[in-house]
DNA sequence: CCTAAAATATTATCCTATAACAGTTTCGAA
DNA sequence: TTCGAAACTGTTATAGGATAATATTTTAGG
């Protein structure tokens, strides 16, 4: 197996699949390939990480292929963007959701996603006193994973 | 008053003195004129709109002048940075903390800095979970405000 | 004074992202 | 079956955000 890579939950292109056609959306190569690419990488990508894989698989693309698609998956919930390192991963929700969660290995660059669907109680009370109706929320938690504080 | 501004709070002002005094760090002219431009701002501001703000008040300076002191006032905790907007804010709880939470106004784009100084139960659980040790957070809840939801 | 550390100035460049417009593919209505 | 609109991609250029590298200045302390 290559470094850096795993095999990919098959089941995420699958679902992509048939979500594009539940929706008539088209599954075209540039989309495919850099949801694969994001699919099947152990760490958070970059565009211009994610543009070098996808000149391996079609002829010399340019960053508005890359972002085209990255703009695609994350709109449909399928990738995320990590702020803090403006990086892509792929979604381990397996389902749509307003909120996400991630904590960041600061020192290996592993992301975990937890899922929590709402909005924790302390913080849904503070946009209640302030009367904020949110939308959607991304909460990245730097730190520490267990593999690399065992060391 | 200028539009875009308001009195910023004169405490800042003193309290990011005494810190320097205390610390010995230099209150340095792009120092000093970078936290006022950034604490009498009522929005998030970039760092080129920072850099042309200070323009008017020492000469010709460059990208890397406002980045530096950026940093400096991150790293002790007197600003924070809106990682969905490339933007920076003044921080409003008037002490450090390692979490953020902002609740960013997608129509006005007003920024309210909440300030709870734990990971909710359910975060903690989660990183507890996956013994992950947080060493600091960052929480950006878009929505409308209450001022913009009235129309 | 003189020196070392802290901080700034300057130049150039890198990384990230998007605007603008031309060309292609797809699918359904005429 | 063809043709037209919508969706999508290709290409070029550029905008926007951040930093590397090196030289110079400022400051505090011996
Ligand atoms: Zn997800
Ligand atoms: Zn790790
Ligand atoms: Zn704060
Ligand atoms: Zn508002």
């Amino acid at each position: 197996m290559l470094a850096g890579q795993m095999n990919m939950n098959a089941n995420v292109l699958k679902q992509a699949q048939s979500y594009c056609e539940e929706h008539k959306y088209r599954l075209t190569q540039p989309r495919l390939q850099v949801l694969k690419i994001i699919g099947t990488s152990t760490k958070p990508l970059g565009a211009y990480d994610i543009l070098e894989e996808l000149g391996k698989v079609i002829a010399n693309p340019k960053p508005p292929t890359v972002y085209r698609a990255i703009e695609f998956w994350q709109q449909h919930g399928f990738i995320h963007r990590i702020e803090s390192l403006n990086a892509y991963v792929a979604c381990e929700a397996g389902h749509q959701h307003k909120g996400s969660q991630f904590m960041i290995c600061d020192d290996c660059g592993a992301v975990i996603e937890t899922h929590l669907c709402e909005l924790p109680k302390p913080l849904k009370d503070s946009t209640a006193k302030n009367t904020f109706t949110p939308s959607r929320w991304n909460l990245e938690i730097h730190g520490v994973c267990a593999a690399c504080d065992s060391y």
